[in-house]
Formats: structure tokens, C-alpha cells, sequence
DNA sequence: TTACTTTGTCCTGAGACAGGAGAAAGTCGA
DNA sequence: TCGACTTTCTCCTGTCTCAGGACAAAGTAA
């Protein structure tokens, strides 16, 4: 199949298609709405986009007390591919321009074998998918990545957790592997566009997005922008220091709060409460599996495992004391909690609010919504989807 | 003297007159070069802003090689006001419109005496300046206070350390006063505008400016913006908490980094050890003023006084604890610290630097410069006239 | 004096754009 | 079934924006 290779000619080319994008089909009246434009001007711009293909019409709309309307629509074959791409497990969807996602597979995969053999199961992935009949094709793709990203170069720097991957072109390599437009950013980034887009944070101007999987990281939106900082390391929270001279962290320093909590650091904790006999809920599972996992915890305090629940509660405790702080700073308008762990669900959520709420001053958490995020797995593979329809949709 | 009324008509002239502002009186020629319109567009924008009186020619400047050019510049008349609001002092300062200072005065004040008390010093002080020569009048006035702000009405919201001003209108009532268009905004983020319009952050886009006097607040800037947050409390982190179950903090929380450092936890300090005998020099001063302030403490350091010296780096060592947690998150491409206390100058300095570069991330510290701030006093004025230049040279 | 550079003005044609007129297509009540 | 009214969409025209060429003005350098 022939991929879309348009772009949109000027701003408002651009405007109509993100309206578009984030409304779906609409009339020309109802655009007309939303845009600061005539009646004549709108037509001229989306005859120009019909002809070069990247919106169709679509038949006529039901009557709203007058002339049927015509439906715009962007362009029903064009497809997008989100990548997520976690420190144990990578997921891989394909969406619609309207970024309604049509197939996802999810893989347990490890980023320290480096990014050729990463990419090759990426690759592998987004190929079982065109397989199954979502796409022909792919007219541009997103991948988001545990660590650290040039934004601009789409080229990860320094990432912790991610030996191999320093200075790798993804960008460049997977553009010509898919033989499209592709952007990179930070996964914890992308999380946060996937929630403003079709999740909890819709319409919030400025929100924090905590993204709690392996390691924990902070998604920082801006007036609608995500913000990335100077050197792309922006919302690297994971080793700000929750307790002074506190335990050792793998970063070389002490007291972070990943050695306390986070998925590596939890399932440490777990193994050891089975080890020294608090937890027999969870040295059945230890004896079992041979090791633990954050899903164990989950899974134990769900069964009522006191030891479980406490683990849980004091990891809520940690973050909730660095969130205050960091509420205290930049006064959201609302807190999303994600990633992996999430499935801790409320009782984390519970010992997150109750320390942001005591510690943050009254005034930054006066109307502060702190919610768990609403996507699920389906936030990283949406926000890379919207990252790379950002760009497609922005004027050539 | 007849007062500039008008505002730029659109966003080219707004964008001229900023150019005047920030890089001085230039030729037609060489404003062409710095904006993208062409030679006769820019001609006819001019010629308007020429009629309007908000630029003036003036004279020939020197030949480049070729004819010489005429000087366009900012109306000479045009005069700003800017108010700095301390917690015991406040400055007030007359300035052009490139926001040259041509008249500051600075008075000791009690900002607990009320908003109504307050202006009533602050006009006077501004008729002194008027009465001075360096004014006829004022095109338009900015206010710093020290608190939460609610930005787009100019109202005072929740103060701390401000009784009496909770949703006081200062923007509505000084605007009366002073016959003139006002805006409000927190002294911490009016020091950031001026650093970054004259002193240390010019040409940084993402920075951090720490504002230690008697608290402690941080101005945000993002993307060239001042970053305010959701209800205008963004920066506040005073009441971040460095240290758990720490010192009782006036707010009611625990080890809040407010009880630790500032001016006012700093004079307590400084009291107790004159009192108990850790410091000779200490115990002189109080002898002498009954009372200790954080300038004590700056004269016993450079003294050689070793308590005073401990004093302050404890508190560099407990803000830098904060700041280095805040840069690991925001990742900043410059952080400025300043305020009153900066009379303690490099001991601070460097007790701030070590912490910071020890306890963030690599990555995030990397290329970051840590500096006091270069303008002192005039920072805050500046910034205020800063504040309202932005809002006269906005299109109407 | 001549050749060349820089600055600034004038003019024209291309395109952007708003809004009126009106055709097309529908609803609804009598 | 008919007429009044609403909504949608198209076409047209006049106004405004704007870029860039031509050219005049004013200077430098040899």
C-alpha cells in the first residue's frame, strides 16, 4: 500500500487535522467553530486537504434541523505505530490517525540486551500485527524508552538502565527499518501524552504524570506541552533523595527513592520479608516461583498478606513525600499515578494522598486531583502514537 | 505630562517594540534583520508606530559602508514604575522603556502593617522619584509581593507571611492610584524576569532563580516564560521538607526547609548561638543591636567567625539539598540564587554547589551553571518594569 | 570622478481573507 | 401538501497583507 506522504501545507492545514484528530469526523460548520476562520477560507483549506488525500469525505451526517452535513474524516488507512518499550516488556500497537488503537501486543523482552536486539523484536512485533490485517503499512511511528532522549535527534543519552543503548541512532535506524517518520522520546513522556490525549489528564493545562514501573520517573506537561528540559532529563525523580544518608542506590548515592521503591526495589524488599519469615503469604509464592515480582506484592495484599500491604503502604509513603515536594514546586492542576505498579492500585494511591495532602502547602492542594491513570498499558503506545501524529501534523 | 495611551495595533509592532527594548535604538535595516518581514511591511509598521508616538526617530547613526541610517528608538518620555515588596523593606524604582534604572529608592517596611499602609509609603516614595526629575509621570507600573498571586486579576491569594492582604485588588486599586495600567505578580518570579532580562540569565530559556531572604521561594522560567502554576503558588519551596520529623516549622508542618534557612531562621540561629556561647563575635552584635539579622551573620563570617561560617553552610547544605532535588526533576539549564541573603556571598555559594553536584544526577548537572544572581536589589524592579513593558507592548 | 555599498521608498501583483448573496437540502407546523 | 424557516455549503467580490523588484538617496573607497 502506498503510505501517506502529505503534510500538512500551512498552519491551518495543521489546526484541522489535530482537530480532527482529537474530535473525530466533523462537518465543515462544526470546524468552523472551532477555528478562527471564514467560511470561504475553511473550504479553500479543506479542499486542498481532500485532494492530497489526508482527510476524505464521508458521507452525510444525521440533519441537525437543516441541511445534512458533510462528515470529514481523516484518512481511514492511516495507520500509526506506538512503541513502549519498558525495562522488562515492550509493547507494540498500531492506531488509526484518530489514534484509536486497532491491534497491541505486549512481549516480555530485556533492554540491557542492547537496541539491535530490541528493535529486531520490535520489528518482529509490528510485523505480526500487519500480518493480522490492522495495517498495510505504517505512515509514521513513536517509540518511547526507559531513559533519558536528545528530543530533537531522537538519540537516548546516559541512560541508567539501559547499557548499549548511549548514543544509538533509534531515530535514523528505525526510520529507515519502517521506512517512515519516526520520533523518540522517554516513555514516562509519553505515558503523559497518552492520558492528556485519551486519558484522565484531558483538558489539564499543567499536570504531573508519575510513571512507577521498574524505576520511577515524572512526566511534566505545560501548558499543554510536555517539557523535557535542557539536556532531556527532565522528571528524573527516581533519585532525588527521599531519606538523608539513607540506603545505598545502585546510582552511587544514598537514600534515593528507587531504593526504596519501584518495582526492582519492592520486589527486593518482598523477597527478603519471605526470606526472614514475615511474610508467609509471600514465601509461598518465593518457594513457587523462585523469585519475586511487584504482581506478587499486588497479588499478596489483595489475599490480605499484612507484610504485603505494609510494603506497599511505606513504598506510597516515600513517593508521597517526594510528590509533596514537588507539588509544593510546580502547583499542578493534577497528579496522575501510572506504570506497572499501578495494579498496588489504592492502596498506594491512599498512602500517596495522605502524605501529599499533609506535607504540600494548602493552597498548591487545595482543588489537587491525585488519581491513578486510566489507560493502563495503553498510555505509553497512545502517547507514542500522538507523538509522532504531532509531528505528521504539523506543517512540513 | 501626557501619558503614552497607546498599544501596539498588532502582533508585528508589539514585536518591534520588544526589540527596542531588549537590544536598544537600531535602523530600519537592522530591525529587518532580526524579524521576518519585509523591507516594506517593516517601513509601513514603523511609520504607524512613529505616528502613535511609541518610537521616535532619532538622528543619523554612523555609516556601515554605505548611507547612513536613521535611529529608531523607544520613546524617550515613557516612564514605568517598578515596586519590589519585600517582607521588610521595599524598593521602589523609576525606569525608561529599555528599563534603564534612573531612579531607585529603598526603605525599610513592616508588610504585616497591611496593603493599605504599604501603598501609601509606595506612593509616597513614588512621588519622591517624580519630584526627583526622573519622571513627569507613569505609563505603567509592576508590583512584586512577596506571596501567591493570582496572576490574571493581580490579587494577593493565601499569604503566608501576609495578614491583611488576602484578596486584596492591588492591581485594581494602584491602577486607580496611579492612573495607570498595573500588574502583579510574586517578587520571586519579578527576580527571575530581571535576571533573565539583565543580569546572569539572559539568553537561557529553562531556568531556576532561588530567592533567599527572609524565605524562600523559587522563580520558574520555562521556555522564556515565567511559570506560575495552577493557582500561582509555583516555586513556592520554602515548605518542601528537607529534613523528616525535623524542626517545627511556622506553618505547622515538620523540617519544612524554611525553618532551617532564610533570614528569619537564620537571625534565630545566629541569636541562640550568641546567647549560648558558641560565638563571641555573635554575642558582641546582640550586645550591641538587641536584635541579630542575617547581615550579622554575613559581617561575623567575613570576620572569620567560625559559628557564622557554620551557619550558613548548614543552611547552603539544607538548600541544596532541596534545589538538587528540584534540578534532578526540572533539569534546568541554570540555577541563580539570590535574595538578601546573598550578602553571604560565596561561602553559600559553594556550600549550595557542593551539595547539588553531589546529589543530582549526573546527567541533569552535567553542564550546569549554579551563580548568585548579578543585579541584587535591582532585580526585582527590573523585573517589575519588565512585567508591565510585556503587558504595554502586547497588542491591545 | 567613478564604482560600489548600504539604506530607505515606491509600486505592483499575488495571495489571504471576511462576509454577503444565494443555492441546496433539510425540518416542522398548518 | 405547502410554505416558512433553519442549516449547510458554495461562489463571488472587495479589502487588506505582503513580498520583492525598481529605484532614489546617501555614503565610502580608490
Amino acid at each position: 500500500m502506498r503510505r501517506m506522504t502529505a503534510r500538512p501545507a500551512n498552519a491551518h492545514q495543521a489546526r484541522l487535522l489535530r482537530l480532527l484528530r482529537d474530535g473525530g469526523p466533523n462537518s465543515r460548520a462544526q470546524l468552523g467553530d472551532q477555528i478562527d476562520l471564514s467560511r470561504s477560507k475553511l473550504a479553500v483549506e479543506i479542499d486542498r486537504l481532500l485532494e492530497t488525500g489526508l482527510v476524505v469525505a464521508d458521507g452525510l451526517a444525521a440533519s441537525r434541523g437543516g441541511r445534512r452535513s458533510h462528515n470529514i474524516r481523516l484518512a481511514p488507512g492511516l495507520r500509526l505505530l506506538g512503541v513502549d518499550i519498558g525495562a522488562t516488556s515492550v509493547d507494540v500497537a498500531v492506531t488509526n490517525a484518530e489514534l484509536e488503537i486497532l491491534g497491541h501486543l505486549n512481549q516480555p523482552m530485556d533492554v540491557r540486551e542492547g537496541p539491535v536486539a530490541v528493535f529486531e523484536q520490535v520489528l518482529d512485533m509490528a510485523a505480526k500485527l500487519r500480518a493480522s490485517g490492522v495495517a498495510e503499512g505504517f505512515d509514521g511511528a513513536g517509540i518511547g524508552v526507559p531513559g533519558p532522549v536528545r528530543f530533537p535527534e531522537g538519540v537516548p543519552v546516559a541512560p541508567p538502565i539501559m547499557p548499549g543503548w548511549d548514543g544509538f541512532p533509534v531515530r535514523e535506524a528505525l526510520s529507515q527499518e519502517l521506512g517512515c517518520p519516526v520520533m523518540v522520546d522517554n516513555d514516562v513522556n509519553l505515558m503523559a501524552m497518552g492520558e492528556q490525549h485519551a486519558g484522565v489528564a484531558r483538558s489539564v493545562k499543567d499536570f504531573l504524570c508519575v510513571k512507577i514501573g521498574t524505576g520511577i520517573g515524572c512526566g511534566i506537561v505545560v501548558g499543554g506541552e510536555v517539557y523535557r528540559g535542557t539536556t532531556g532529563s527532565a522528571g528524573d525523580i527516581g533519585h532525588i533523595q527521599a531519606e538523608p544518608d539513607g540506603r545505598p542506590c545502585a546510582c552511587g548515592n544514598h537514600g534515593c527513592l528507587e531504593a526504596y521503591f519501584g518495582g526492582a526495589a519492592l520486589a527486593r524488599d518482598a523477597e527478603a520479608a519471605a526470606r526472614d519469615g514475615r511474610s508467609a503469604e509471600l514465601a509461598a509464592r518465593l518457594e513457587e516461583a523462585g523469585s519475586l515480582a511487584a504482581t506478587d506484592v499486588a497479588a499478596a495484599a489483595s489475599a490480605g498478606d499484612a507484610t504485603a500491604l505494609d510494603l506497599i503502604r511505606e513504598g506510597g509513603t516515600r513517593t508521597g513525600q517526594v510528590i509533596a515536594g514537588l507539588v509544593s514546586f510546580f502547583n499542578p492542576g493534577l497528579v496522575v499515578i501510572g506504570g506497572g505498579v499501578t495494579g498496588l492500585g489504592h492502596t498506594l494511591l491512599a498512602a500517596i494522598r495522605t502524605q501529599v495532602y499533609r506535607q504540600s502547602l494548602p493552597l498548591a492542594t487545595g482543588n489537587l486531583p491525585i488519581v491513578l491513570g486510566e489507560l493502563g498499558p495503553a498510555a505509553g503506545v497512545t502517547g507514542a502514537a500522538r507523538l509522532i501524529s504531532d509531528h505528521l501534523f504539523s506543517p512540513a
